[in-house]
DNA sequence: GTGATGACGATAT
DNA sequence: TATATCGCCATCA
C-alpha cells in the first residue's frame, strides 16, 4: 500500500521538502535526501534540482547547497538570491552553516506527508571540545 | 542492458 | 581547509 498523499514521483517529493525550507535558511542535498528517504540519495536531489524546469519559480532551489556550504550552481545567481534572504557568506563564498543550517521540517508535517524526520544533528564536535582544555 | 555523466557525501591524507 | 578516492543513485546516449 502506498503512503497517503503519495506523489509517486521521487522528484516531486524532493520538491515538496525543498518548499519547507524557510527563507534565510539553507539545507544540504544530504538533508533533503534523508528526509525524503525511499532510497533518495544526495545525488538524486541534485538531479531533481537540475530537472526543476518550470518548477524553479515555485521551489526555493537556491536554499539547497552542498555539504561544504558551497554553491554548486554556475554563476552568482544562487548566492545573490540567498543574500537577498539574509543568508551570510564567509570570505570564501561558503554559507555559514552554523547560523543558517535548516533543522528540518516539523515532525507533524513530515508524518502527515509520509516523510522521515531528520536525525538529531546535535553532534557536539567532540574533538574540538575535548581539545579545548 | 551497459557505460558514462552528474547542482553529492563521507572518509583518508 | 583542500584534494583525492570511492560509493551511491537516476538519467541519457
Amino acid at each position: 500500500m502506498a503512503s497517503p498523499t503519495d506523489t509517486q514521483d521521487p522528484f516531486e517529493r524532493i520538491y515538496q521538502v525543498c518548499e519547507q525550507v524557510p527563507s534565510g535558511q539553507v539545507a544540504t542535498y544530504g538533508d533533503i535526501a534523508a528526509i525524503v528517504g525511499q532510497g533518495c540519495d544526495a545525488r538524486t536531489v541534485g538531479h531533481a534540482m537540475a530537472a526543476l524546469g518550470s518548477r524553479a519559480a515555485s521551489v526555493p532551489w537556491q536554499r539547497i547547497i552542498n555539504r561544504t556550504g558551497g554553491i554548486s550552481t554556475s554563476g552568482p545567481r544562487q548566492r545573490e538570491l540567498l543574500e537577498e534572504e539574509g543568508v551570510a557568506f564567509d570570505d570564501k563564498g561558503h554559507v555559514r552553516m552554523d547560523a543558517h543550517h535548516w533543522a528540518g521540517p516539523s515532525e507533524a508535517w513530515a508524518r502527515a506527508h509520509g516523510f522521515t524526520v531528520l536525525p538529531p544533528r546535535d553532534a557536539p564536535a567532540p574533538a574540538a571540545q575535548l581539545k579545548l582544555f
